[in-house]
DNA sequence: CTGAAAGCGCTTACAG
DNA sequence: CTGAAAGCGCTTACAG
C-alpha cells in the first residue's frame, strides 16, 4: 500500500532497520512525502496503536516501550497529522477566536497572546470577527463552531458579555473562555479584567493632582467595562473626598468621533471640568481633539486620563496618560484554560483568573491651573 | 452503524421518505448528531459518490440527480466536515496569513479582507505571525504550512518580499500570494499595491500647495515599498521641477520614534524643510512630534504628509494628509486568487491584480508661510 | 452518467 | 501493558 504513493523519500520502506533520514538543512521539513503513524509502527516494531498511546501520553505504557517508539518519532521529525487526528478525535486542534472590537491593536495582541500559549501545542488560532448585532449572529457563530469541531473559543468583550453567544456555545458544547470586568461564569471560563480597579486608580491619580472638578466619559451601556470604569471612577474619587457630578458624566460609545462629541458637551457646560477621564483611548484622543477647538492646553487647562493603553496613547502630543491592561498575557491565559480543559498546559490554568490593570503615567496628566 | 451513533436527531434513520426535520429556530442548525455524506446518499437514494459530486459540482452529472440530491441538501442543511474533507484530499480548507507587520490595523483590515473573499465557501483563516529575522524563521513557516496542510497563504509586506520564505512554499507545493509595492512574480501570485503612483501624488500636493524645500523620511531599506514611495515622491518633485537634495533624506524604520527621531535630524538642517514627506503615518506621527518638541506649528510651519492612511491619521491634531491603500480589497483579492487556484470563485482573480492608492487630503498640508 | 471498493491518517472500544 | 478490527466522513482511482 505505501509502495503505491509517489513519495519523494528515498528507501525506508519495507520494513526493517533504515538508515537514518537524511535531515538536510532545518532537519526538521523531511521533504513533502510524509511519514505517518503507520512508518513510525512499523520502523519501532509495535502497532500503531502503540504509537498513539505514546503521541497521546497514555500512562499505562511501559516506559520501555514508550521510549523506544519516542526515539524512532524524534528521529524522524515525525509529526501526527491534525486533520486525521481531528477526525477521529471528533474535534480540531483549532482555538477560535471570536471578536467584535473595534480596537485593532487589541485584537492583534490577544492573537499574539493565544499564540504564545499554543506554540508547540500543535493548535492553531482560527480568527472570527462578528456584528453582535446582526440578525444572524448567533446562527453564524454555531455554524462556525460546528463545522470546524472548534476545540474551544476566546471571547474578548463584548462577545464575552453576550449571554445568547455563551449560551450557543454551551448548546454545541464547545469550551469558550471569556474576558471581562467582573466574574461572569465559573472560573475556568473567565479571564477578570478587574477594570474597577484601573479606573480607582486614574481616580486617585486625578485627585491627587489637585482635580477637583473631574468629569467623565462612558462606554456604550452595552458594554460591562462602561460601568465597571464608572464605577471605579466614582469610588477612587470617593476615597478622596471628591464626587462625580452628575452633570460631569456623558455618555460614548468607545469611538474617537464619541469622545469627541462627549468632550464638546462637557467643556461647554458652566463651570467646565479641569480634568476628564475618558472610558478608553480611542475616547481620549477625541477629548483632544475637542480640547485643541476649544483652545485648551493639555495638561495645563484640562488633564486626560484614557483606558487601555493602547498604542496610540504614547503617540499623540502629548503622550497620553492611560491605565494599561496586559492584554497579551489576558489572550495567553485565556487559551491556556482552554488547554488545561484536555489535560494540556499546567493545571493551575483552570483557577488563574485575575488580572491586574496599572496606570501609566505619562504627560496629559498635571495640577489644575486655575 | 448509525444507529449506534448517540445522535438527538429524530427520525430519518433507516432508508425511506421521512418528515422533513424540524428546522426550529435559524433553521441552520439542526442540533448536534450531525447529518453525515451517508445520510444524504441514502435519504436520495444515491450513492455516496454521488452525493460527492454535487458537494463538489462534477460537471459529469445527470441535472436531474444533481437537484434531487441538492435538494435534499438544502432540506436538511447539510455541510460536508471540512476535516473529513481534507484528510481526503490531503489539503486543508484553511488559507494562512503570513504577516510580520507591526501595524495592527493593517493586518487587522487584510484579515477581514481576507474573510470577505471566503466568506460562504468553507474557508476559514488562519493566522500566522512571524519573524522574518529569527533564525527558525523558513523551518518554521514550512513546519506550519506542511503541517496544517494549507490551502495556501497570504503574503503581505514584508514577508512577501522574502525570497526565501516564497522558495520555502514552493517547496512544500503551497500556493501563496505576495502583495507588495511591484510586480515580483508572476500574476496569479501577486497583488500590486502601486505605491509608486502614492507616492507621486503626495510630490504633486505638496508642489501645487507652493512647497520648494521638501524633505522625505523613508522606510528600512530592507522594504520594498521604502525605494518605491521614494522613487515615486522624487519623480513627482522632478514633474513639478522640483529636486529632493540629499540632505532632505532620512532613512526611519517604519516605526513611530525612528519618525521622530528622523524629522529632529532634517530639522535641525540648515535651511530646514517645510514639508515632509514620511513613509508611513506611524512615522508622520513622529515628525509631529519632533515638530511639537521645536515649538513649529503644523502646518502653518510646517507640512505633514504620511502614507497609509492607518485609522490614526483621522485622530491626531491635525488630521493627517496621508496616502490610502485599499487594505480590505486588498486582502479580499489576494485571497480571491487563492480560491481561483480551486475553480472555485471568479477565473478573473486569477489576472486582476493591480490597486490603486489615493491621496486623502486633511488639515496636515497647506501652503508654506515663509 | 453512476457505484463498490479502498484509502486519507489517525483513534475508540473491545479483547487479551 | 499491547494489538487487530472497525470507524471518523469524506475522496480517489477503477469499473461499468
Amino acid at each position: 500500500m505505501t509502495v503505491a504513493r509517489p513519495t519523494k523519500k528515498p528507501a525506508a520502506k519495507k520494513g526493517a532497520p533504515v538508515p537514518a533520514p537524511k535531515r538536510s538543512s532545518g532537519g526538521l521539513t523531511n521533504s513533502v512525502g510524509k511519514i505517518t503513524i503507520n512508518d513510525i509502527a512499523r520502523l519501532s516494531g509495535v502497532s500503531k496503536k502503540t504509537v498513539s498511546r505514546v503521541i497521546n501520553q497514555s500512562p499505562l505504557l511501559n516506559a520501555e516501550t514508550r521510549d523506544k517508539v519516542q526515539a524512532i518519532i524524534d528521529q524522524h521529525g515525525y509529526v501526527p497529522d491534525p486533520q486525521a487526528r481531528g477526525l477521529a478525535f471528533r474535534r480540531a486542534f483549532l482555538i477560535g477566536l471570536v471578536y467584535d472590537n473595534p480596537n485593532a491593536q487589541y485584537v492583534i495582541d490577544m492573537q499574539q497572546g493565544i499564540l504564545d500559549a499554543v506554540r508547540g501545542s500543535g493548535f492553531e488560532l482560527i480568527v472570527h470577527p462578528c456584528a453582535r448585532t446582526s440578525a444572524s449572529f448567533l446562527t453564524e457563530l454555531k455554524m462556525f463552531v460546528q463545522r470546524q469541531k472548534l476545540f474551544g473559543v476566546v471571547l474578548p468583550p463584548s462577545v464575552s458579555e453576550d449571554v445568547g453567544a455563551c449560551q450557543a456555545l454551551a448548546d454545541v458544547e464547545c469550551p469558550y473562555v471569556r474576558i471581562a470586568s467582573i466574574p461572569l461564569d465559573e472560573p475556568q471560563n473567565m479571564v477578570v479584567t478587574n477594570d474597577y480597579r484601573g479606573a480607582y486608580e486614574a481616580a486617585l491619580h486625578l485627585a491627587d493632582l489637585g482635580h477637583r472638578r473631574v468629569a467623565f466619559i462612558s462606554g456604550p451601556k452595552s458594554f460591562r467595562s462602561s460601568h465597571e470604569r464608572k464605577r471605579g471612577f466614582v469610588m477612587g474619587l470617593e476615597a478622596k473626598g471628591l464626587k462625580l457630578a452628575a452633570n460631569m458624566v456623558a455618555e460614548g460609545a468607545y469611538t474617537f468621533e464619541s469622545g469627541w462629541h462627549a468632550a464638546r458637551i462637557l467643556l461647554a457646560r458652566p463651570n467646565r471640568p479641569t480634568a476628564i477621564f475618558a472610558g478608553n483611548d480611542e475616547m481620549a484622543t477625541g477629548v483632544y481633539r475637542a480640547a485643541h477647538e476649544s483652545g485648551l492646553n493639555i495638561p495645563a487647562d484640562l488633564s486626560v486620563v484614557g483606558y487601555d493603553d493602547s498604542s496610540i496613547a504614547a503617540k499623540v502630543w502629548p503622550p497620553l496618560t492611560s491605565v494599561r491592561l496586559p492584554i497579551r498575557a489576558m489572550g495567553r491565559i485565556a487559551a491556556e484554560k482552554l488547554l488545561a480543559r484536555a489535560g494540556r498546559g499546567p493545571a493551575k490554568a483552570a483557577t488563574e483568573v485575575e488580572v491586574v490593570p496599572s496606570l501609566v503615567t505619562r504627560h496629559s496628566s498635571g495640577p489644575p491651573s486655575a
